[in-house]
DNA sequence: CATGAAATTCGTCAAAG
DNA sequence: CTTTGACGAATTTCATG
């Protein structure tokens, strides 16, 4: 039988090319090459591959939110009454549309669905939650919390451990 | 007196721009001018100002995580013992730096610190825990909880209301 | 697979309406 | 803000080791 994904061995070429545009995704692909020491056609046709392979899914703007009128940001913990398949997953995409939602985890344990959002302010984020979070019929009760900063992280390791000298 | 920011004020047009790129970062200076009904350089020039602005503050790379080797997405709670400035500051900058980390949140609540990371396995996850974040002086206690799937939400609003008729 | 040199497209800048 | 045109740079395609 075929495999149902063409084994994607990823070799170091392209784990370096991915390192490389994680730390910067705007890198233009001549760039990209001569960093990598790699003709620019083949660096072009590695990330093609890439994106066609769906190692790569895409890229999402990185914005200022504060600057756009949302300089808080809160983390919604919602808890369900009934746990049914498809009252979890219609859920799920209703929460996703709310507005102010960036991402929202299904998790395990007491909460169901953490909800990270930016608003603008205290009362902005009341009205969102009562007026499109706890009105589903589904959702049992929700508890916010302040998030003071955020950062990212480094992300998953690309590249074998640098060895320490 | 001056204000300290030079009033950024964003009319429709780059509202739009932003809207769309939100929507697909990967979009052409030239299509986005036709998707927008304006001339390339007038687009060019207002995407540019958004970035010297601020307001656009990079891209950032969506990769598939469980194709790269990390197919179990995780949030730890952490919490501290002692909160002074400076400690929280450094831990700060420690959790972003540990391997797998996507996201870090400074929280006001019990849990001090929330990470979301991906990892190869459970077992991943709880040498990562334990070399990494428990290791720390000023942690007291961890908490993990799996992630059964995680999705981006539409974000803020950037257009104003599109009316239901 | 990777390379180098084509052709094509894109982004940038300037001037004028 | 749009149009036009021209320049330089980048991406793509293709033929070849």
């Amino acid at each position: 039988m075929a495999k149902p994904q063409p084994p994607p061995a990823l070799d170091d070429i392209d784990r370096r090319i991915l390192a490389a545009l994680v730390e910067n995704a705007e890198l233009t692909n001549k760039a990209l090459a001569v960093r990598l020491g790699l003709a620019e056609s083949t660096c072009a046709y590695r990330v093609r591959a890439l994106r066609a392979s769906g190692i790569i899914r895409g890229v999402h703007l990185d914005l200022d939110l504060a600057a756009l009128g949302c300089p808080l940001l809160a983390v919604v913990k919602v808890r369900l009454g009934s746990h049914d398949e498809v009252g979890v997953s219609t859920l799920f995409d209703q929460l996703v549309a709310v507005p102010g939602v960036l991402r929202v985890l299904h998790v395990a344990g007491a909460d169901d669905f953490h909800l990270l959002m930016a608003v603008q302010d205290a009362q902005a984020l009341r009205d969102i939650v009562l007026r499109h979070v706890t009105v589903h019929r589904t959702v049992r009760s929700t508890e916010t919390q302040l998030v003071f900063e955020a950062r990212y992280g480094v992300g998953i390791p690309l590249v074998p451990d640098a060895r320490s000298t």
